[in-house]
DNA sequence: CAGGGCTATGAGACGTAGTATCATTAGTGT
DNA sequence: ACACTAATGATACTACGTCTCATAGCCCTG
């Protein structure tokens, strides 16, 4: 059945635990606790932080998670410019990052032009294309008018 | 006087460690040795992969001299898709990389107007853009024609 | 060419991100 | 209520690096 509802930007979001009945996990304490913990953050999170903010939580069971909701394609994970990692939750189907070389806040964006050109990049690329990740690194608006000063 | 020459794929490589004395450092065996494998090696290769190709090196010095090399942009850095590292020469100044998600190979392509689409994101995307990765996930032609037999 | 000074090195401890193992616990279907 | 299985936490381990520190090696100056 799972009637899977298109996710829009800052509408109220969907359980995200609906993810994880659909497909045959179970919804368990610690992983509810993760996810209620990810609801409540807009920007870009690490598994450290999450495993700070939960003590009762173990090490494993949040990378395990954090993996489950990977798939899920409910989080995706980034790599900042200075190899660090970050996970953020995903509100469009397929969208790229913005990361801010100073704060750290990650932000979405989603510009079909690039999916095409990407495709249309088959000429120039050797064999088939099966994926890609593009990351900016931003200085955000708020960093923009701090370093003003 | 550092006459930096214009790479060129494939063509005869100037010996990258005019690089280091470029920039004050100094031309050591070690490095030396870091740099002779390199110019070998087309594809990506891992840090590891060095450490184990050369056992009278020190891990750290490895590391030290990718990290020299990476500043230099002799070397670049890239993610695969499981979240490995690999290293690979930087043939021209400004590309983006395919990875066979089968064999690992790495390839290099550019595309102008990639660049030029990222810029023209500024009004998508919140705040000043000021760097960007982008990795494209291939099956390289040679894996194709494997996996057809 | 001897000496001094600084750079680079190797060994190994340490840090971070993540996975594997394994005994225990807790959902779930009947 | 019970048994079956999935999930969990603790802990060890791996990958990829960085830091520290004592030692070695360049290289400049006298």
């Amino acid at each position: 059945m799972a009637t899977r509802v298109a996710l829009k930007a800052s509408a109220a979001r969907p359980d995200l635990t609906s993810v994880l009945e659909d497909k045959g996990y179970r919804v368990t304490g610690p992983r509810l606790n993760i996810i209620r913990l990810l609801g409540k953050k807009n920007e870009g999170f690490s598994a450290e932080e999450i495993n700070y903010a939960l003590p009762g939580v173990g090490r494993a069971t949040v990378f395990r998670t954090l993996k489950l909701l990977l798939g899920a394609n409910v989080i995706c994970k980034l790599t900042t410019r200075d190899g660090g990692v970050k996970y953020s939750l995903a509100r469009v189907e397929h969208h790229h990052h913005t990361v801010c070389v100073k704060c750290g806040t990650v932000g979405d964006f989603r510009d079909v032009t690039i999916e095409r050109l990407l495709r249309t990049l088959g000429d120039e690329i050797q064999g088939q294309i099966v994926g890609h990740r593009i990351e900016v690194d931003v200085v955000c608006p708020s960093c923009q008018k701090a370093s003003r000063n």
